[in-house]
This record gives C-alpha cells, structure tokens and sequence, in this order.
DNA sequence: TATGCGATTGGGCAATTATCCAGTCGAAGG
DNA sequence: CCTTCGACTGGATAATTGCCCAATCGCATA
C-alpha cells in the first residue's frame, strides 16, 4: 500500500507524503497520546514551533477527526418530535452555533457520519448524491475508505452552464475516496430546452445512471432556497429573470434543480422542465435525506417535508424548533 | 489536557446527566464548530473557566472521541511486513509514544475502533472477549451503541479468587454500552482443584457461554507476561510459588490464564488444569487478536504466534520491529 | 556560480487554555 | 440554627499554544 507512488509532480509528491506522514504522528501523539506539543518536537526531533505546525497540518487536512459520543438531550428529543410529527424516518439535529452563519457546520460532519455508517456496511450500497456546498462539506469530512461493493450515483448534472465541471467534484471526491464505483451526471444542471433535454437523456450512459438512481437505497441532497441570493441563480443556473419568475410562480425552494411550491409540490412548466437531474428517487423505496442549516431554507425544509419529498432530515436546533412552531 | 479529572461522585443521576450534557455541547462547540473557550462561555452563558472545565471533561470522560485517518507509512509497512512474515489475519500497529510507559494507549484505541465497526455490522457476530488492563481500557474508549443483534462473550472467569467481582466490569461494562446480549463467566479465573473446575463447568450457564466461545468470529484477548510483575499474581490470581514454579516450567505468558512456553504450546499439569476459562477458539475459525504493548510482553507475543494461538495482534512499532528483529 | 523565489525554520511574543486558590453555595447532619 | 463537607465558581496566574517575521534553505534558472 505504502508503495513509493509513481511521483506526480517533481517538487510535490514524495515530500507531501512525508509530511502528512509526520502530521499524522504528530497528530496521533497530540491527541490521542495526549503529548504537548513541546514533548512532540521532542520526539520527533524537531523545533516546537515545526510540531505545532504539523499537529495543526493534521487537522485542518482532516487527518484529525472528532466526534461527539453522547445524546444530546435537547437535539434528541428535537429529533423525536420531527419524527413523530412528520412521519420522517430519519432525523439528526445538531447543537446551534448561534455565533456562526456556516451553512455547513454541524450538519454536515453529521451527514459524513451517517453516509459513512452506510460505506460500512457489506452489503452494497446504491447511494445517490446530489450537489451544492453543505454536500461538498460532507464530502470533504469523510474519512479515506474502501468500498467496491457499493455505488455511488449522482443525483444531478454537475456541469456549469459553460461547460466547466465545478461541483463535478462532489462525486468524483467521494468516488476517490471511498474507492466505489461512480456514476456521474456529465450533464448541466438545466438543459437549455425541452428537446435539449431529451437529447441528453438519451445518451446511454445517462440512463443507466437515471436508472441506478432509481434504485437508490439512500440519498443525500441539499436544498437550495430560492431568495434573492438563491444558489442556482446565484451560481448561474438560472437568469435572474427566470428567478424573479420562479418566485412570482410561488416556489420557494429546490432540491436538484426541481423547484417546488409552500407545498411541496413540483411547479410545471417553467424550469422544471429543463431541469437534467432525473425524478428524485421515491422516498417509498428510499432515504432521502436533506440537508439544510439556516434560516433562509426554513421554507424550503417545510415544503419538501409537506409534500413528501424528503422522509430524513438533517438540520440545526433553531430550524428544528421553527418547524415545530409552524405546525 | 492530559492529568487531573477525577471527580466521578456517585451523586445525583439527573445532576450529572445535566452536566455531561453541557460537556457535551461545549465539546462540540470547542471541537467541531471550532469556537474558543471563551466565546462557548459566552454562549452557553458561564464564565471561561467553567466552559473549560466543561469542554475537559468532555474530553476525559470519553465523550469526544478522536482518530487520525491516514496510514502512517511507517506503520502500515510494519504491519504487513508482520502479517506476511507470520501468516497473521490481521494487524494493527500503532505510533510509538517513547515518553509514556502506558501499556494501553493507541493500542486500545486501535482495539476500539475495530471492535465498534464488528459491532456495526448488521450480520450478527460471536465477540469473545479476555480480561485485563487493555480490555478494560478499550471498553473505556467504546462509544454507546445499540446492538441488539450481536453476542458478547466474557472468555475468562471474571471473578478473584475472593469472589469479589473486580473484573466483572469489563463484560458487563461492554454489555451496558452496546445493548448486546452478554454472557459472563461467572467463575473465578482459577478453580481452587481439577474436581472444582469440572463442577464449575458442569453449570447450565456456563455450559452455553463456553459453548458459544467456540462459536466466536473474533476474539480480542490480552497477552500476560510471567515476569516478577506478571498480571496473575499481582492480581492475586496464583501465588508467588505457583509463579516460580511455572517459570521454572518454561512458561512466558498466558492467555486469559492458559499458560504457555516459548513455542506457544500450552503447558500441561500446572494451573493451566485449574484455568476455569474454556479453551481458546480456534484460530480456524476465529479471528484472534491480542492486544500487547511494551517490552514485557515480547516473548508472550513471539510465542502465541509462533504456537498459533492467535492470529491478529495490535501493538506498536517497538514490539513490531522486535518481533521481526527475532525471526 | 550567482540570483531570485517560494517554502520552511525558529525566536519572540500575543492569544488561548489549564490550574491554583480562596470564597460561596447547598445538602446533610448535629 | 450552626457546622461540616464536597462541589462549584471566578479571579489570578502559570502553562501551553498560535502566529508574525526576519533569516535561511532548497532549488531552478540565468
């Protein structure tokens, strides 16, 4: 495993394995051997300050992982209560963070933990991914793992309306690290027109991914609100125009590029119909669980819980507790 | 971070819940939301000090659970060097720590962390597990779980020849924390003659736990050195004439009380005909892992090895060069 | 060989965290 | 009602960690 691998690059390569080797020591020593960090340069053999560099390294290269072993009694029964109330199936509510508006904190160290709960098990795995920042977070926290027998599926086109493939790499991130087989979506997220779309779908190697994503036994998607800040405009999606339109036609959110209503329910006959991704997977046969912190996707989380569109959820004290309230 | 914490008052249950519940969330704000102490005293609204001592004694009282994802080069290369040369099924080597004389740490968390994910497993599994201070101390690093599917089996008598239960915790400790059906031996480690040990094992009880023991798909077990110091006399197991004369006899170590030589064979006449535990499953069909760290154990580890008694092993480098040293 | 550039290093110092300690609170008991 | 005891608190302070910066190193290029 630990082979000399093929140098990439002349400078690189060789010298940042050694030191993410030495991060890792020292990381492994700092936390959980419990050393300081002067007994680490210690031994190691090197300068106090070049130990705290490398026990720092560590973590924010994610070497270092934490976690929170105990049952939060407020989220808990946060947690309970979305269950009973929404029928949902899966609900995980993480402490607030009243300081912080990171959209992905919290919440997506849960989903890692969860969708590596799932990489665990033996028998495979089709799990369907969608796109956007809190997904990107969650990717970036899960551990390096090994895999083959599951797939991993995406859930909605990941090429920019350029052509540039910039949330391309959720899937293929996740893809690399976990070592499963990957079905990307090499599609935009809205084709520029009903016959365009049909045109896409038709090639081959979509269908087989629509189709796995049929089947999927677990998916993780985000929800994008759809203010004036909302991320499909926001990334280039959709036109400002089509936004404006879209909120005058009442949607309030999107999961995938599917925009729906205070409802839930799916608007006909605008975007939706150039949307690339395929239909959701049927939360009858699926998990679908969205992720969503903050107070701008309370509307949308509502929704898609009201129209059936998601049956998990995972999400923050406040928002938990503004569900509640709106009942 | 490392002395100090030591009050574990037997007080009021709500009380305490209370408090690690606020560890809870000040780990969590400390650790993975990323906040500094005092901002966590600001939000939970107590002064700095009692937010440290919050997020301390989330992190003593096991809470915060932390573990280095990436293969230490120096490590893996060990391990496999291990695994080839000995034929072994599994290894584990962890950093060496050359300031600390501990004989558990890194060891027990690598031993916790593949406990936990054979207990994530959904297929139900046959756990055999020893006694003695690494045990104890990886049981320690388990986090909760609910595992209603699996079977903990205690593999050595748990009682001291007293009859009091010192060492009952282990099982039952591993029982409590995971929600899985336990079946204690509740022996002492050594029966006091050959005719006491056969009546002891004549009970129903312990008739089916030794049964199941053989049914084990892994055990984890320590390895006990038979020096001046060896764990079954300091333990008050056999007394210090029975130690002269097992060391006269050639014997190195012992496996949840079955003593052996230098080859790993079992030595025959001696207490190993008072051992109350059942044989040791057969590494056929088992997964045996012994769990040893430091100098002492460098013979015991060498010869159940060489005498097929175990099959896996976690340890650090010092005794994972030693033992390639010794080929 | 000299030179420029980016990465790395360790000294110095500020920020943050850990611990000491005396005072307070509340429960238990006289 | 008073005393004792243990746990907890916040002020003060020591210990540890994080970061800036100038000096240096490694290396590629002129």
């Amino acid at each position: 495993m630990s082979k000399s691998s093929k140098n990439q690059s002349v400078s690189n390569g060789e010298d940042t394995n050694k030191r993410l080797d030495d991060a890792a020591r020292a990381g492994w020593l700092y936390y959980v051997a419990g050393k300081r960090q002067d007994e680490i340069a210690q031994i190691m053999g090197v300068s106090r300050q070049s130990a705290q560099r490398l026990v720092s390294l560590a973590m924010s290269s994610g070497i270092i992982k934490v976690r929170v072993d105990h049952p939060i009694a407020r989220c808990q029964q946060l947690g309970q209560q979305l269950r009973d109330e929404f029928g949902l199936k899966y609900v995980e509510i993480v402490p607030d963070d009243p300081l912080s508006n990171s959209t992905t904190t919290g919440v997506a160290n849960a989903a890692a933990n969860e969708l590596e709960n799932r990489l665990k098990r033996e028998d495979p795995q089709i799990i369907a991914i969608g796109t956007g920042q809190t997904l990107k977070a969650t990717i970036d926290l899960l551990p390096n793992m090994n895999c083959p027998q599951h797939k991993i599926i995406s859930l909605a086109g990941n090429l920019m309306p350029d052509g540039a493939a910039t949330f391309y790499s959720v899937i293929f991130a996740v893809a690399d690290k976990i070592k499963a087989l990957s079905y990307p979506m090499v599609l935009p997220v809205l084709a520029s027109s009903r016959e365009e779309r049909i045109l896409l779908h038709a090639q081959s190697t979509i269908q087989s991914t629509l189709k796995l994503a049929q089947q999927a036994n677990i998916a993780f998607v985000g929800i994008g609100d759809l203010g004036a800040e909302a991320p499909i405009y926001r990334d280039g999606f959709v036109s400002h125009k089509d936004l404006k339109i879209l909120q005058k036609a009442g949607a309030v959110a999107e999961i995938c590029g599917w925009v729906f209503d205070q409802s839930g329910i799916l608007i006909d006959g605008l975007t939706n119909d150039l949307v690339a991704s395929g239909p959701l997977p049927s939360p009858k046969s699926c998990l679908i669980i969205a992720l969503a912190k903050g107070k701008k996707k309370l509307p949308g989380v509502s929704a898609a819980i009201k129209g059936n569109l998601i049956n998990g959820l995972i999400t923050d004290e406040t928002m938990a507790i503004a569900l509640l309230k709106n009942i």
